[in-house]
DNA sequence: TTTGTGACCGTAA
DNA sequence: ATTACGGCCACAA
């Protein structure tokens, strides 16, 4: 039974991620101490809906690309937010080589934002 | 109660 | 590069 705690957490985890970064939905799960459990941020994000405002567009499949089926809007809308931050995709592909979020940066680095 | 379905993932072939 | 498979597990039918 997924406590709603769990869903805090996750959204904490999502609220963090800097702009101009992403990350994937396992590394979120993972961060919000929920190894494995990747698909409960999908649900969490689904659930939060757009009321809580969180930078949903950051997160995206292990892989880089988008977890919306191609063609639709959310599909589109998540790029061109993306492409708005200087998250650079090609062939529909982040390089998670470049963009993925490390939270230890922050604390290395300072709250500066990208 | 069982079954199918996901904003998923790591491993292996 | 792709496909397949097993884990994951709340939710709805």
């Amino acid at each position: 039974m997924p406590s709603s705690d769990d869903y805090d957490k996750i959204v904490a985890v999502i609220r963090q991620i800097p702009v101009g970064r992403v990350t994937s939905y396992g590394q979120v799960a993972e961060l919000a101490g929920l190894p494995g459990r990747a698909r409960m941020v999908g649900r969490a994000l689904r659930i939060a809906g757009p009321e809580l405002q969180l930078p949903w567009h950051r997160v995206l499949r292990a892989s880089g690309q988008s977890a919306f089926p191609a063609g639709t809007t959310a599909r589109d809308k998540q790029h061109q937010r993306l492409a708005d931050e200087g998250v650079l995709m090609i062939n529909g592909r982040v390089d998670l080589r470049r963009f993925r979020w490390d939270p230890l940066d922050q604390l290395l680095w300072g709250p500066e934002r990208l």
